[in-house]
DNA sequence: ACATTTTTTTAGGTTAATCTAAAAATAAAT
DNA sequence: ATTTATTTTTAGATTAACCTAAAAAAATGT
């Protein structure tokens, strides 16, 4: 194994973060929303971004704000890769519910073994997506690109599939899970309400209000 | 979850180590043969030691040695337990040989999740050995107890089929490999050479001569 | 443009797990 | 029974990851 390579949990779970927060948008992530997510001082992160930054991981300015590296991109695609990959076992062959594997995939993802993410991934079949729709890099970190949209963005009428979450929080999972919204529902949008920008969506048979957070949570895909 | 009672990776090998030490014989474990099997000083151990004897899970009196209390041998054992499935998992599920996985069930033996360990010793079908023939504790911290013994305790003639190895460690594992010895061969003690006390053994029709050490961590069931 | 607020960094401490070197206790040897 | 050797413990440092409080930089408001 090549040690000096080797990050510790911590510093793969900042690399984690920090993929997740700069995903989409191209702006410099900023050491306090690191912070927040991460649940610890600003004078922290800035220790570890002056760490991770002079291992190449990421590129770093002074008041300035941080974005990953490609060494440091492709680690934290690796990470999530393992993370989604360990979720995608517990759902499928364990039996876990949707709701209950984060925990333990946050402990998995860290376990250090090419051979056993390469085992495993053959093992569940090379799957293209974990259980919350999110899609899984491949050895490659290569992430399948799917067209999906939030709920939020539909039209009147416009009908899709429910195809994952963007935000896979245990409280937004055990909401749908209660309120029998499963991945593979079709959904229909029927109307907003503009008071207070609620839907009226269509689905298994009933009606059913949702809130505008809860819409701009679903990914659809569109039919 | 018991934060209290939450211990660190380290705190768990100490304990795990104790536990390898100790098993057999009802002696205390000196300081210096824990620091010698974990790689660290003696200095180091005493630290922990004293750490752990102050949580309860270590009955240690300085100068004399440690034994585990009761709920260090629970926590041990349950740690063993986890090693123990996992090694299953990895060999039985993801096809690793028995010789490449001690190092990753190393790390899984530490995931925290009793959930976990439940369901995936039921996705195993309840084991009772390892892939190394090592018992594996049930839930309840039981071990299943076998009436096993070192090949070096074998009479001339005396024949036994392979069960378990003592030591695990990988390089006798691959020479078992390398030499085709596998757990279920049956296995005929022919001759013990007084020169250099080597052993001559009949198995998978051939003959062959092993050494005293061999013959020591060969656990066998005798017919 | 300047004062105020917010964000970020620095400085200096803390804790867990390690280390080295020295001291203390135990064991072994004559 | 002393001396010598070995084992074990203590004392004092080090490192990673965190903290608080204060200082510095950037952003904002008037």
């Amino acid at each position: 194994m090549k040690k000096e390579s080797m990050l510790s949990q911590t510093e793969e779970n900042y690399l984690k973060e920090i993929y997740a927060l700069q995903e989409g948008n191209q702006w410099a992530v900023s050491t306090n929303s690191i912070a927040e997510k991460m649940q610890t001082k600003a004078s922290s992160v800035t220790d570890m971004l002056q760490k991770l930054s002079n291992k190449g991981l990421v590129d770093y300015t002074k008041y300035r704000g941080s974005r990953l590296s490609g060494k440091g991109n492709d680690k934290a695609i690796s990470i999530v890769r393992k993370h989604r990959l360990w979720e995608t076992f517990l759902v499928e062959k364990l039996n876990f519910l949707w709701d209950e594997v984060h925990d333990i995939a946050e402990q998995l993802e860290h376990i250090k073994s090419e051979k056993l993410i390469k085992k495993l991934e053959a093992y569940l079949g090379s799957p293209k997506f974990d259980p919350h729709g999110h899609p899984i890099p491949n050895g490659n970190g290569e992430i399948t690109k799917v067209n999906r949209v939030s709920l939020a963005e539909f039209r009147i009428e416009e009908v899709g599939i429910f195809v994952g979450v963007k935000d896979s929080s245990d409280s937004f999972l055990k909401y749908l899970s209660k309120n029998k919204i499963a991945i593979g529902d079709t959904l229909k949008l029927l109307y907003i309400e503009p008071f207070d920008n609620s839907f009226l969506i269509y689905t298994n048979s009933r009606q059913f209000v949702i809130s505008e957070n809860v819409a701009k949570n679903l990914y659809l895909k569109s039919e």
